[in-house]
DNA sequence: TTGTAGGCGTTATCAG
DNA sequence: CTGATAACGCCTACAA
């Protein structure tokens, strides 16, 4: 009694009958059980290109109890950084036949709208973005028996992580520009977590860092975070400049806010580097473009590296709870806004 | 005989039981049928949430044919106006509980690859966004009898899709600077998908048809076709500038292409507007930056409506096959480039 | 209006 | 090493 219409499909009951063995051969075959003598195993391979045999993924997913996608959750899919890690992930999923979901977080309300989107008849597991990993994250995954990893995470999630050293990356910064003469080093940095603009973060820690490994004086007043946006950044360089003793350096946290400092400056009447040395932070596309020295962190390898953690929870060859922590050094791009260099072209926008 | 350990969801029967029916019932309530009794209806509705019961959804894809998943393709995710299609697609799905896998393409060459990652069980849907549709995708979408939608298309692709009127924005440009007294307007186009560099875009059908209308001098030597990047922009103004008579206007194909256009315009000892007036194309975010005047393209309009589009194959609203084109009209942002308005920042970038 | 039972295509157990 | 067969959880034709 046939229940629908339409062209059966080539199933693996027809390989079984083709090949003259049983469906649980053919399973084996497709699963790759070495325990399948050779020449089976190849009459039936010839069969199912004969028969143009595909095994169904949903039928798989039911049996297997497993879906072979993940979910990757991200903030603000329109930022480059963000983007760059996601295609890491890609990259590093392309080479399995894991698909995956996207879910990207506006606002952070949507964060909890978005755990409820974590089911495990969904998916498999969980790549994190840049997000802070809230108790409500953790007790959603352990419900759904979810492994997950993050990328770009917060030094003490419990989950495997791939964490940048933020410190490091802003002592090189402020090394450099310590090394071009600058005594008055300031900082404006970007709130760590996309949604949560009060977090200290790491950058803030290393600049501190550095600026008394150097000897340099540690100035409050020179620390600044403001929101991840150009304008964030012309804020900040604003509030500094308006300060007594302006300084003739800025370390800012990221590149978008940088180029908000670059335009501040201008608009204040000062040249960059000669004025003012600005470095900035991650290397996205726009940096180059605007002659910007800035720190590079290395976003698809980040993102990469968290697809292949999360691929060997899948695997089991990394146990459920096991610590893991990777890390990743940022790298200093030197070019023109630093004063290293001389000589680059202005980058347009219009008036003076 | 159980198979598996594991703790055993709560299922279908588990509903059936406890509420004193069959299973049958409880699967009409779930799939809205209006023929169970109100009673009944209720009855089970609270034994679901009593139980916390959730249909699987492996199973219920196995069992209907079914995914509840759909497939976004696109290119070169970095760039913003395609993420910002992406994120329309992503608010028209989040109103369903249909999800999407993503497939972004880097190269031309990655296209072939991402057709064999086209299953009828692995999703119901494809959602094309701003790809030259070969006849290798429409096959392989016949083939799997997957319905598809395409966002930002070419106007003659065989298949459900929103339609951007390009020739409408190029005059839309093209009529504003000739208002403001310019004669000599060129173009600076970018091929129409991201990887045919050498296909005559709408915007230049636009272009010529305005300069027309408006009895203007058609020269074939203002007409510049660059690739779609900051340099192609700047390429493209060097090349004009050389000529004997060189425009005093350009209308770029791409804000992306603009801001090269802005940055040549600086090198070259231009200002903009005063020897030089732009206007650019689709109103990426670095456009308000830049003070750039623009065509706004209305990206997360086309995402929803492609998606929206697709949804309707997918209930059947939709014939498959029939004809369907939805136009959209894009509308001129005029700031500062342009000459309209006066008195800009300077946006920075580092040195004069 | 509701229940029974067979089927969706695969995996995995268990006996041979 | 291989085969028969019972799950996996849901949907639906058919009977009641």
């Amino acid at each position: 009694m046939a229940r629908r219409g339409g062209a059966s499909r080539v199933t693996i009951r027809d390989v079984a009958r083709v090949a003259g063995v049983g469906v649980a051969t053919v399973s084996r075959v497709l699963n790759g059980d070495p325990a399948v003598a050779a020449a089976t195993r190849e009459r039936i391979y010839a069969v199912m290109a004969q028969l143009g045999y595909q095994p169904l993924r949903t039928a798989r997913a039911l049996s297997r109890r497993r879906t072979d996608a993940v979910l990757v959750v991200l903030p603000l899919l329109t930022r480059f950084f963000y983007v760059e890690i996601l295609r890491g992930i890609e990259e590093a999923l392309l080479e399995t036949n894991i698909a995956f979901l996207l879910r990207s977080l506006e606002r952070p309300a949507d964060g909890s709208q978005a755990i409820a989107s974590v089911r495990r008849d969904l998916v498999d597991g969980v790549l994190l973005i840049s997000l802070a990993v809230t108790p409500a994250w953790l007790a959603r995954l352990e419900r759904e028996r979810l492994p997950a990893a993050v990328a770009d995470a917060d030094q003490d999630v419990p989950l495997p992580r791939i964490v940048v050293d933020h410190a490091a990356g802003a002592r090189l910064a402020v090394r450099h520009l310590a090394q071009l003469g600058h005594r008055r080093i300031a900082l404006i940095d970007r709130p760590d977590d996309p949604f949560a603009e009060k977090r200290i973060s790491r950058r803030l820690l290393g600049y501190r860092q550095a600026l008394q490994e150097l000897g340099l004086e540690l100035r409050t007043e020179y620390e600044h975070v403001t929101p991840f946006s150009v304008e964030g950044g012309t804020m900040g360089l604003y509030s500094l400049m308006q300060l007594p003793v302006p300084p003739t350096a800025v370390f800012v946290g990221s590149d978008t806010q940088a180029w908000g400092v670059l335009r501040a400056a201008r608009q204040l009447g000062l040249e960059v580097p000669r004025d003012l040395a600005v470095v900035g932070y991650h290397d996205i596309e726009i940096a180059e473009l605007l002659g910007l020295t800035t720190v590079r962190v290395p976003m698809r390898v980040i993102g990469r590296r968290a697809a292949q953690l999360l691929l060997e929870c899948l695997s089991g060859r990394l146990a459920r709870g096991e610590e893991v922590v990777e890390w990743v050094t940022p790298e200093l791009i030197i070019r023109y806004s630093c004063g290293a260099r001389r000589r680059e072209p202005g980058t347009g926008g219009v008036g003076e």
